[in-house]
DNA sequence: AATGTGTTGTTTATTTAATAACAATTATTA
DNA sequence: TAATAATTGTTATTAAATAAACAACACATT
């Protein structure tokens, strides 16, 4: 099991190497790859050499392999499903965006509580009610939800969702969850993020006025 | 200048705080706030610590010393103010969740390319089009800008948010960004966190059933 | 009054992540 | 051929984050 940090990265690696249109390189330094990243070469080199893949010395890493080296380390066997919880504006940003490219993960369908939006369709993904969640859970063996809904309702849903055989949250909502610890939760908190923001910006300001 | 995870908890701390309902409650221990976020309690009291606060031996801390403090940590004098780049889903998503809450962190515009988007508005605030956005920089004097955009813009638009004096990006779009070091960039990168998951998930169904 | 219980604040240790150092290798050039 | 330059792979070091350990204290109970 590699390092949760090496992890990142190699989606990174895989994402901007796939977006690297250069058609006169196969291959890439990893001077190179870490420009693109904007970190050192080292870490570049020591996260591929975690994953037991190797360069050549004068041409550096072949791109087509080094992106199939990184799917055989990410990507499971055969392709996940995941849910999305609440669809609201950010529902539907996650919905689009991941339908909108291959990859192993699919988003199957979608749920609410507001009838009205039951049953519309979005990039494919049909809306459900809610209340046929762990009906729809069951038929379609799905292992990933992502929750985009309310905090309010957020644990209760969270709880629901393990019980029915979810094996990992990625959670929108900006309040923590209570799960087992065998489920791999993911938070992704916006508040968080802008709060920490502000705070660098506002010390880094003091830093440049001399003020500290 | 605090640690970088300390800032992230502190975020979290006040969040919770401020949701923690229990009326009774002026006070709270370290191991009541550690669960709440299903932390250690050395974590909550170092933390606590490094802010210069302390609690009373028998009562634990002051609730609302203690949201009060954080925001002495964490909140600017004045308030900031924050565009928003891209008007999809994502960035009406944004919008509404920070403007629905009083904060010290102010959306303050947005702004698009495609022009049927440009003067609607979403949670009290205009849509601009891109092409106004050094104008109306300078009016505003923001200094926090949300990337919301595709990927493809993303670099040349952050450029210009450089030049025109803005000091923290928050990019949610799923590439590197190039700034100056002196800019705070925080990235929030949905594509990582769903193949981290993913990766972990599987790793983890792996151990269970004893194949590694 | 002595003992026990539960808590804080702080120091120390451990773990994890990032960075630096450098030998080994290949091609190029003098 | 010998020296030079550029790169990889790996080990060693440093830094950051987390967890553990524990003295000091306050109150309750015997």
């Amino acid at each position: 099991m590699l390092p949760e940090k090496t992890i990142e990265r190699l989606s990174l690696y895989r994402r901007v190497l796939l977006n690297y249109n250069d058609k006169n390189k196969s291959h890439i330094f990893s001077h190179e790859l870490a420009a693109l990243l904007h970190i050192t070469p080292v870490q570049v080199r020591r996260d591929i050499m975690l994953m037991g893949y190797t360069g050549t010395l004068k041409k550096g890493y072949d791109i087509k392999e080094l992106i199939e080296k990184i799917g055989n380390i990410l990507d499971a066997d055969k392709k996940y499903n995941a849910i999305v919880i609440g669809m609201g504006h950010l529902g539907k940003a996650i919905t689009n965006y991941f339908n909108s490219k291959r990859s192993k993960i699919d988003i199957i369908a979608a749920f609410e509580n507001d009838s009205s939006k039951v049953d519309t369709m979005i990039s494919g993904i049909k809306t459900y009610h809610i209340d046929s969640l762990e009906m729809i859970l069951d038929e379609t063996h799905a292992t990933i939800a992502i929750l985009a809904l309310s905090p309010k309702e957020a644990q209760e849903i969270a709880e629901r969702l393990v019980n029915t055989g979810i094996k990992g949250i990625l959670n929108f909502t900006s309040i923590p969850l209570n799960v087992p610890s065998d489920i791999f939760l993911e938070n992704y908190d916006m508040v968080t993020s802008m709060e920490k923001l502000a705070y660098f910006v506002k010390e880094n300001s003091k830093v440049q006025n001399n003020l500290v």
